[in-house]
DNA sequence: TGTCCACTGGAAGGGAGGGCTT
DNA sequence: AAGCCCTCCCTTCCAGTGGACA
């Protein structure tokens, strides 16, 4: 044991106290700086479940990191502090994950299902059976559900809001049961796609987060470093750094609180037992880079053959390209690699995919005479990209490829 | 002022893949 | 086994369009 690899890191001394999960974006504190109002106003409108009545809907709105989702989770908390969840029941499910309405009756359903044999499957059934599954398991008692849909958004732009208008009107199909719905969101105007009945039963009480300014993201982190860490380790003057960047960054919480995670962790590896601004430098470029590898490597292969081509041509010389510069790069290359070769309609979608994601910036845009089309431009160094992309074996074939220097590209 | 390009992006639908029901 | 259902990924078809140029 003298002699181990693993000699340099169990001699230092840890840099966390304890769990690092308290600085998790999910871990939920006994207590939300700068949210005590929402905590109340929310607390206020659900109180009346413990009453056995059912709380008005609530539309909850906010930037990602402003902590809709804490004080959500935190009253959840509380109320089973109350009630031990015995009349009161609460569902959480996040609309990104699941986003279909086949999915999310499903999930419902199975939470109010403990025999594992009774669970519904996620394929096989009709909507409506499934629909009058949920009704039957949550009528067997008397309660209340308050079902939490979160980024409620996703779920109205895939599908429309047939699901919501089903959701909101199922009080009228159940006798004991009653449910109440909070929606949340982080995007202000999705009420507009929705029909005006399903937006004014959804949206019987409203709230709004608004971003944490620096000072705020300061005392929020201030709080858990106090419980993470030892005094000394995460000096003020270092929280003020990461609160001051998160806070550049929309005053996303959930920033700030991984910035603090990834600088502790780089000082734990480098054996110091302080965090310092250059460990919190780090840690962001660290962040940043790992969210476009990940993005990069998760990415169908026909999305990543996009990409390429748009990277390829990039490389070429061409630091703008249309869609058309894109969809014959991308040809070639599907060619070269064998695989079946997409239309362009499916490609314009692939590149709206990959522009949203950050990966690329594409706009539309007119050349007159010239046509109507996207833009094309990489939103990242075509070195770091192609690194990623190189090791998908399906692109194995093109390593190296460069576009022959034909295209028209601008 | 009108033309006309190179697409855009919506709509509809097909079919493969999952799996229930009878 | 035949008949359904739901979702995902795509294709086909197509009306619509911003703006440089004639």
């Amino acid at each position: 044991m003298e002699e181990s690899i693993f000699q340099p890191y169990v001699g230092s001394r840890p840099i966390f106290k304890t769990d690092r999960d308290i600085l998790r974006p999910a871990f939920v504190p006994d207590r939300l700086p700068h949210r005590e109002d929402q905590v109340d106003q929310l607390a206020q409108i659900l109180s009346t479940a413990l009453r056995g009545e059912r709380p008005s809907n609530v539309l909850i709105f906010g930037k990602t990191g402003t902590g809709k989702t804490a004080v959500v989770k935190y009253i959840e908390n509380e109320l089973k502090k109350l009630d031990g969840g015995r009349t009161v029941q609460y569902v959480y499910m996040n609309c990104e994950i699941v986003d279909t309405p086949y999915g999310v009756l499903q999930n419902v359903a199975n939470r109010f299902v403990e025999n594992l044999s009774q669970r519904i499957p996620f394929t096989g059934l009709s909507t409506d059976r499934v629909y009058q599954m949920l009704v039957e398991k949550l009528d067997e008692e008397k309660r209340i559900v308050i079902l939490v849909l979160d980024e409620i958004d996703k779920i109205v732009t895939k599908n429309g809001d047939d699901l919501l208008y089903q959701l909101l009107k199922i009080n009228d199909d159940l006798t004991r049961a009653k449910v109440s719905l909070i929606g949340i969101s982080n995007d202000l105007k999705f009420t507009e796609w929705l029909d005006p009945r399903v937006k004014s039963r959804l949206s019987d009480e409203k709230m709004v987060f608004s971003p944490y300014n620096a000072e705020e993201l300061l005392d929020i982190l201030r709080q858990r470093a106090s419980k993470a860490f030892d005094n000394g380790v995460a000096a003020d003057s270092v929280l003020a750094l990461i609160s001051a960047l998160a806070a550049q960054e929309h005053g996303d919480a959930r920033r700030a609180l991984d910035l603090l995670r990834v600088s502790a962790e780089l000082a734990e590896r480098a054996a110091e037992d302080r965090i310092t601004e250059q460990h919190v430098q780090r840690a962001k470029n660290k962040i940043e880079l790992d969210t476009v590898v990940e993005a990069i490597k998760s990415l169908p292969t026909q999305s990543k053959l996009v990409l390429l081509a748009i990277i390829s041509n990039g490389e070429a010389g061409a630091d703008r390209m249309t869609t058309g510069d894109v969809y014959g790069t991308y040809k070639e290359l599907s060619r070269k690699t064998g695989m079946p070769a997409l239309t362009q309609r499916r490609v314009t979608d692939l590149i709206s995919e990959l522009d949203m994601l950050g990966l690329v910036h594409a706009r539309v845009k007119s050349y007159g005479r010239g046509g109507r089309t996207k833009e094309v431009q990489s939103a990242m160094p075509f070195v770091e990209v192609k690194k990623v992309l190189e090791k998908d074996e399906f692109l194995a074939p093109v390593r190296g490829y460069r576009p022959k220097s034909q295209t028209t590209l601008i």
